[in-house]
RNA sequence: CGCGGGGUAGAGCAGUGGAAGCUCGUUAGGCUCAUAACCUAAAGGUCGUCGGUUCGAGUCCGACCCCCGCAACCA
């Protein structure tokens, strides 16, 4: 990424279960970017990288378990997440897939590039292994014997695995934060990436293939396969012409990634060390978002009874409306309740009330008073000052990826709007036409500018905003719930 | 002393050193072009507690209290 081109990349989905509304808030707010930069530098020079995590011992069992054959299962999750981005307007340019031949290919090419550089090497391992997290796990962490994260007792394994030499990146890696320290948002957590980054060990990153047939094969070791991790995270310079492409990585690469709060020691060390390793640049920036709480602030759970899916979420309410909730409602960078209360609230308040009553109240008026409007000729140059800085603080907060911010404040913008045809009045018998011209003129360049503001935020909505203003057709964009 | 997140108006939240803000709710008034929408005003906050740094702290430091997550469908 620089200042021509922008390349964003969500986590991928680990395929054993169906999108969450964990994964609806990461791919909207990276689709919200996309669009933004898109319309900013040019659809060419934008590049949006969502896709699935496939491989790994636990959608192996599931398949099993539900008697798929892996390859359809794999298939049939992948599909339910293209399904899902479609339904919610997420406008991915690749769909990155681990099970792709091409990556396997570039995942293999990581790999030897590490290993070239002398931070592969092989050691016989024994100790307690627990499935669910794919890894060893030591008996401090254990509780009652059993993983405190998965609640099952770890397999007894001994073998021999690859390891990756993170530790040699230590130093680097505090080096690079001490003089990137705007790379991770939120600022809060440098912190805790600090400390990760201090408490570093080289990691096991291959698994016995006749444990584990649902992988990649190591170069030149068929007996052993790519612990799933180490797979997964080389997609997003795979995404990008990693060993394949080299002036296509150079236009995009470093992106800029974002995750969820569980996802920091893997996006923030162990993939900064890869990187490192094979000589590549750091990513550009690292975006934590929070957690989609329950309506009762509590992690969501089955046993709670607190969960919500997105697939409800939309059939109640539309994709948009829920796009517009989890961008303005939930807190961009922090774990956030989700109340359908507040949820309603806001979009009567921000959408029904305030931007679509003034774009109505607007368009209704020209056409009573036969003025023409969307003539920036007749605009007033106080007006149009007063609209234009608003909306250089908004595109400034969009580029410091501040969503909720954003949207707050074009609300505001549209609120000052709704204030200005109150104090003008141009409904009123005594103002001339010309007066009318004015003031009308004045709000429809108002309108286009919250349009195209909103538009990352609710693409469809704002289409038909768009073609109602320019056409003076009068128009219940957001019909109050 | 396990690790981490948080405590800001009735509710939900924003606010990383310089006049306490947003949405909803409540009360009173105005307007009547508009989606019973819009505008104005008011009420409502010892910014968890105590101490410290500073000309100045919700914002930095220390101690303490309380809530939440680390069990899942894991972002």
């Amino acid at each position: 990424m620089n200042n021509k081109n922008f390349y964003i990349t969500t986590t991928l989905p680990y395929v054993n279960a169906e999108p969450h509304i964990g994964h609806a808030l990461e791919f909207v707010q990276a689709d919200v970017l996309a669009r933004y930069f898109r319309k900013k530098l040019g659809k060419e020079n934008v590049f949006f990288n969502v896709g699935t995590d496939e491989h790994g011992l636990k959608i192996w069992r599931k398949a099993k378990e539900e008697g798929f054959e892996i390859n359809d299962f794999v298939n049939k999750y992948a599909n339910r997440f293209k399904d899902f981005c479609k339904l919610f307007f997420v406008s991915y340019d690749n769909f990155y897939r681990t099970s792709d031949p091409k990556h396997i290919e570039s995942a293999k090419e990581f790999w030897r590039v590490c290993s070239e550089n002398g931070d592969i090497y092989k050691k016989r391992y024994s100790g307690k292994y627990c499935v669910g997290c794919e890894r060893f796990v030591t008996e401090k962490e254990l509780i009652d014997g059993k993983c405190p994260e998965h609640g099952v007792a770890p397999e007894e394994r001994n073998e021999e695995n690859y390891f990756f030499r993170l530790s040699n990146y230590k130093e680097k890696l505090l080096e690079w934060l001490e003089k990137n320290p705007e790379v991770l948002k939120p600022s809060q957590k440098r912190d805790e990436l600090k400390r990760i980054i201090q408490e570093i060990e080289d990691i096991s990153i291959s698994r016995l293939k006749e444990n584990l047939p649902w992988g990649i094969e190591v170069p030149n070791d068929p007996e052993h396969v790519f612990y799933v991790w180490f797979d997964a995270l080389t997609n997003y310079v795979n995404a990008v012409g990693f060993g394949e492409d080299k002036n296509k990585l150079e236009k995009w690469w470093p992106g800029v990634q974002i995750f969820g709060p569980d996802n920091l020691r893997f996006q923030g060390v162990i993939w900064q060390g890869m990187l490192a390793s094979a000589g590549l640049k750091h990513s550009a920036k690292l975006l934590e978002h929070g957690m989609v709480l329950g309506a009762d602030g509590r992690k969501m759970s089955k046993t709670l009874g607190n969960v919500i899916s997105p697939f409800d979420q939309e059939q109640k309410f539309g994709a948009e409306v829920v796009r517009f909730y989890l961008l303005s409602g939930i807190s961009t960078f922090s774990d956030s309740a989700y109340k359908e209360d507040d949820l309603l609230n806001l979009y009567n308040s921000r959408l029904a009330n305030n931007f679509g009553n003034l774009l109505n109240r607007v368009i209704h008026l020209s056409n009573e008073k036969e003025v023409e409007i969307n003539n920036e000729g007749a605009l007033e140059e106080n007006f149009k000052y007063e609209v234009d800085s608003r909306v250089s603080e908004i595109k400034s907060l969009f580029e410091d990826f501040e969503i909720a911010l954003v949207s707050e404040k074009i609300d505001e913008l549209a609120n000052f709007g709704n204030k200005y045809i109150t104090e003008k009045e141009p409904w009123k018998k005594e103002v001339t036409k010309d007066q009318c011209t004015n003031i009308l003129n004045n709000l429809s360049y108002l309108l286009k500018k919250v349009i195209e503001l909103y538009e990352p935020i609710i693409p469809e909505s704002t289409q038909k905003a768009l073609i109602a203003l320019e056409k003076r057709e009068r128009i219940i964009l957001f019909k109050k719930i």
